[in-house]
RNA sequence: GGUUCCGUAGCUCAGCUGGAUAGAGCAUCUGCCUUCUAAGCAGAGGGUCUUUGGUUCGAAUCCAAACGGAAUCACCA
């Protein structure tokens, strides 16, 4: 609430005129003040008490003197410790007039030194598509980024894609046994759907197989020689992994293609390469959909071997040392952590190998201050043990590393689980929320006369806002409960709630025609515009607020309030009726003013806006 | 067991740099469309802010412990 500065200044001041010594106008405590008390801002007085010496009430009846004798406020009145202030009719139109004439982006950059960021996010696999865990991790990335860029820095996106590997092989393989050379195009099947199809295909091929090598001798031998339970059910369950790499004829299969790829077999590499591609479009269009995208991608093919070579500077200069069968280490007991494996005895890279690798190859690439990793909280404990071993490496950039950390998306029943088919796809999902949009507006008949094409743009935003704000408005450490029902609901605190406020606005101003600019005069101020003003000029602090936090629902629940006292005001107050010229002109300036500041607010959220709805 | 995170209305969430009678939405009930888009507005009911201590003039908010839940502690990614 900067725009009360000069309250707190003549507070102050009074303050020093009293004591005799020196207090900071920052920390005059001012809140808004509570609807059930007259008044539009309320000064804390409490903790004067100490430092004057004096009871509450006193205090607060001299210092609101103080301030009337000073023309800063136009009435006050004490209750307790609280002096609650009203602010005259200029102080309310001034601010408008300020926000009015001084463009957005010079506002909400004021006081913002620009800082440079890489924000990784999404980073799927591409054995399947897309699921509701990506949309949060996207939400989340794609407003970050779209909010620092607002703030003036410089931001680039990025995603890790894991391209190679086991999982990627099991698609491979079962498309090679059992697809009968179908595409996406001869089965009109969207590419990453196809891959992931042949996947699950994979997974119930083996789950078949070993079923029915459960009832094998080998099989029972086995149970009765190793099991600790007497449940078969649950030896077997417990066993998969290991039937999988010992056993199992589709594993050895897999096992084989996947040394075959890393060996760089060509035939394996094409079908690899033409698979990988058939996801890539489908990935494509899940991001189009969604409104994103990356300006690079890593490929995990390309960067998996990175990382040898810091591993041996790390043994050069003691950052590691060497464990008797050859395998590579880093003590982090010291700050907390275990003991880490940084390489295998093999020689071969884990995943922190090529972490380490990929990290310091992009900051020789973009030499940005902040790396921002966008990965659910499940993998808390890697990035700990990633940035303390930077950090230990000694690298330039570890200071501006930061794990933003979200909670898995679960169901009301439960986690999603893919053997359970509980898995909600991203492409179904923002399906449903679309049509539930349509429905709606159809309802509504609103938009009669538009053409089908201009109605299809339109239910896609609606829909969209639905399901992003959804995603967004939760505060993105929070474990999240997915409600597929609550997420397609457009009414109370939704996306479609605050494009309706935004949709109401556009039609007044489509109404109003060109209107000359307001200026300054004597007008009756509402309650309720004290009440928008006084929002409208909290966007600064909280987009800034925002971007500190990296918390995109600090801005979703501002959007969220803003468009709620309007529609409120739009309840209370004619605008394109009201009762004078100068009134009417003045209400189109703030109604202009919501509307832009909503608009920039959910752009930031990623979530575009229709005219009408 | 160690570490980290979480516990606010029936449900989903705000509020947490300490301030007045703890807020929204959904769900339930009741009003308001011949006037700017009713995906709206107004109202009703619904709470020992997990518990117990502590700090303070004042605690949902800070500290400690207990209870309950989650994640993680792989030569998996």
């Amino acid at each position: 609430m900067n725009y009360l500065n000069d309250i707190r200044q003549s507070v102050s001041r009074w303050i020093e005129s009293v004591t005799e010594k020196s207090f900071d106008a920052n920390s005059v405590g001012i809140d808004f003040c509570k609807k059930e008390f007259e008044g539009d801002f309320t000064i804390l007085i409490f903790p004067l008490t100490k430092i004057i010496g004096k009871a509450p009430e006193q205090i607060a009846q001299q210092c609101g003197d103080h301030l009337l004798a000073e023309s800063k406020i136009s009435s006050f009145n004490v209750v307790k410790g609280f002096l609650n202030i009203s602010l005259p009719d200029s102080f309310w139109l001034n601010e408008l007039e300020q926000i009015n004439t001084i463009d957005l982006l010079t506002r909400i950059r004021k006081n913002c030194t620009p800082s440079s960021y890489l924000i990784e996010f999404c980073s799927p696999n591409t054995n399947k598509p897309l699921h509701l865990g990506h949309i949060r991790n996207i939400a989340i990335g794609w407003s970050n980024y779209k909010i620092l860029k607002a703030l003036g820095h410089d931001v680039d996106t990025t995603q890790v894609i894991n391209d190679r590997g086991i999982a990627i092989c099991k698609s491979m393989l079962a498309w090679k046994k059992f697809g009968n050379g179908e595409t996406p195009t001869s089965t009109s099947m969207k590419g990453d759907h196809f891959v992931g199809q042949y996947y699950v295909l994979f997974e119930n091929k083996f789950r078949q197989e070993y079923s029915e090598w459960q009832q094998t001798e080998q099989a029972k031998t086995l149970f009765s020689n190793i099991s600790k339970t007497d449940s078969e059910t649950d030896f077997f369950r417990e066993y998969k992994n290991d039937y999988f790499n010992q056993y199992s004829l589709l594993g050895k299969e897999a096992k084989e293609m996947l040394l075959a790829w890393e060996a760089g077999d060509q035939e394996v590499r094409a079908l690899w390469s033409r698979m990988n591609q058939w996801v890539y479009e489908g990935f494509g269009q899940t991001f189009e959909q969604l409104g994103v995208r990356f300006d690079s991608n890593y490929y995990e093919s390309e960067t998996y071997l990175l990382g040898k070579d810091i591993v041996d500077d790390g043994l050069k200069r003691g950052v590691f040392y060497r464990n008797h069968d050859q395998s590579v280490w880093i003590d982090l007991t010291d700050v907390g952590l275990d003991k880490k494996i940084i390489l295998r005895s093999d020689g071969t890279s884990v995943y922190i190998t090529q972490d380490l690798g990929t990290a310091v190859k992009r900051h020789e690439h973009f030499k940005k201050q902040n790396y921002v990793y966008v990965v659910g909280d499940e993998q808390d404990y890697h990035f700990k043990v990633l940035f303390e071993t930077l950090k230990k490496l000694n690298v330039e950039f570890s200071a501006g590393l930061k794990h933003l950390s979200y909670g898995m998306v679960e169901l009301t029943t439960g986690k999603m689980k893919s053997r359970e088919g509980t898995i909600v796809d991203a492409d179904d999902l923002m399906q449903e929320v679309i049509e539930e949009a349509s429905e709606g507006a159809m309802e509504r008949g609103e938009l009669a006369e538009l053409s089908l094409e201009e109605k299809n743009q339109i239910f896609y935003k609606i829909g969209m806002s639905a399901l992003k704000y959804f995603i967004l408005k939760v505060n993105y450490k929070k474990r999240m409960i997915f409600n597929p029902k609550e997420s397609v609901d457009m009414q109370g605190n939704t996306g479609p709630y605050i494009v309706n406020a935004y949709v109401r606005i556009q039609s007044i101003l489509r109404k109003a025609g060109e209107v000359e600019n307001w200026s300054i005069s004597q007008i009756p101020i509402h309650p309720q515009e004290k009440v928008v003003i006084t929002q409208l000029l909290d966007y600064p602090s909280v987009l800034q607020e925002t971007a500190e936090l990296l918390d995109p629902s600090k801005l979703a629940n501002y959007c969220y309030a803003l468009a709620k006292d309007f529609h409120k005001y739009y309840h209370d107050c004619r605008i394109l009726n009201a009762e004078t010229q100068e009134l009417k002109k003045y209400r189109i300036a703030l109604c202009k003013n919501v509307s832009q500041t909503l608009e920039h607010g959910m752009e930031c959220l990623g979530i575009s806006m229709p005219e009408r709805m």
